[in-house]
DNA sequence: TGCAATTAGTTTCATTTGTAACTATACTGT
DNA sequence: ACAGTATAGTTACAAATGAAACTAATTGCA
C-alpha cells in the first residue's frame, strides 16, 4: 500500500531534539557528581539549591527546583544519613524544616561547583558569545511557555 | 559562620535550565497522547519512528530514539499485543525484526501526528521566525557537543 | 567443519519513580 | 474553643526503568 506520510520527522521535532540533547548533557554531567562524589541527582539537585539558598524547606526545595516532593523527601533523608545536610524545625510552623548544608556538604558543594561551571564552559564551547547570550533568552521564552 | 559563595546560580546553569524546559514540554506533550491514545512515552516514539521509517529492526529503533533496548522491547512487545505493529523477522538473519505499524497504528499515528505539529507550532509561537531557526542551530551544535 | 566471540532481542531482578494514603501541625470561621 | 479544611512532610504501594544474565542466531577464523 502507498501512504502519504503524514509528515512527523522525528530528527526535527522540537520536543524530540531538546530531549535528546537534555538527555545526553544531564546524563554526562550526573556522571561528574556521581561517580566522584556517590550522589544521585535529586540529592545533587537539593545541595545545589541549599548551597545557594541556605534555609529553605523542603517544599521550598520542591519549587525552586521543580521537583515532586516525594524524591526531595527521600533525598533529604539519605543526605542527613550521609552527614551533608542539617535540618531543624521552625519555631513559628513546627511542620516546616529549615534545611542547610552541613559543613562537610558545604565542603563537597565546594568541591562540585567548579566542575559545574567547567562542564558548562566546555558546553558552551561550541558556541559564539553571542549564540550563548541567544541561547539564554531561547530558553527563557520557552520556559516561560512551557509553564502556560 | 560567613562563606563566599562559589556562585552555582541554578538558574542560570545550562543544563538545569535545559532540563526544566524538556521536563515541562515532554510531560504536557505526553498528556496529549497517553490521554487519547492511551499510549506511554516509549510506544509513542516506536510509532513516531516506525511512522517515518517502516521496516526497521528493534535494534534500529534504538539507535534512532536513542533509546535502551529494555523498553524498546517493552514497548514493541505491547505494540503488538494492541495490534498496533506487525513483526517480520528478516530471511537473511532471523534474530532481526522487521517492524511495520499496522492499519491500525497507522491510523492512530495519522491522528496523533497533526496534533503533535500544531503542539510544536504553538511552542514556537512564543519565538519569532528568525529565532526558530536559530534555536535549531543552537540544538545542532549542543547536540554534536554532546555525543562528543 | 567446529568452536569461540558477537549480535538481536527477551527476561530477571534490583533500583528508582510517582500516585495516593497517611501523620502531624496549623489555619479558618463560627 | 472547636470542627473542618489545608499544608508539610513521610510512607506504602505499584509502575517504570536499566544493568546484567540469558537465549537464540550468526560470524570469524583456526
Amino acid at each position: 500500500m502507498t501512504r502519504q506520510n503524514p509528515g512527523l520527522n522525528l530528527k526535527e521535532f522540537l520536543p524530540y531534539r531538546l530531549s535528546i540533547v537534555t538527555n545526553r548533557i544531564s546524563a554526562s554531567f550526573a556522571r561528574l557528581y556521581s561517580e566522584k562524589f556517590n550522589l544521585s541527582i535529586p540529592e545533587w539537585r537539593v545541595m545545589a539549591v541549599l548551597g545557594q539558598q541556605p534555609g529553605l524547606s523542603a517544599d521550598e526545595v520542591c519549587s525552586e527546583t521543580e521537583m515532586d516532593k516525594v524524591p526531595v523527601s527521600r533525598a533529604v533523608s539519605k543526605l542527613l544519613d550521609k552527614g551533608l545536610l542539617k535540618r531543624d524545625f521552625s519555631g513559628d510552623d513546627r511542620r516546616r524544616s529549615i534545611l542547610h548544608l552541613s559543613e562537610a556538604g558545604y565542603g563537597m558543594y565546594a568541591q562540585i561547583v567548579p566542575l559545574a561551571l567547567a562542564y558548562e564552559v566546555e558546553l558552551k564551547s561550541a558556541l559564539t558569545g553571542e549564540e550563548q547570550a541567544q541561547l539564554d533568552i531561547l530558553l527563557d521564552k520557552l520556559i516561560f511557555q512551557g509553564s502556560e
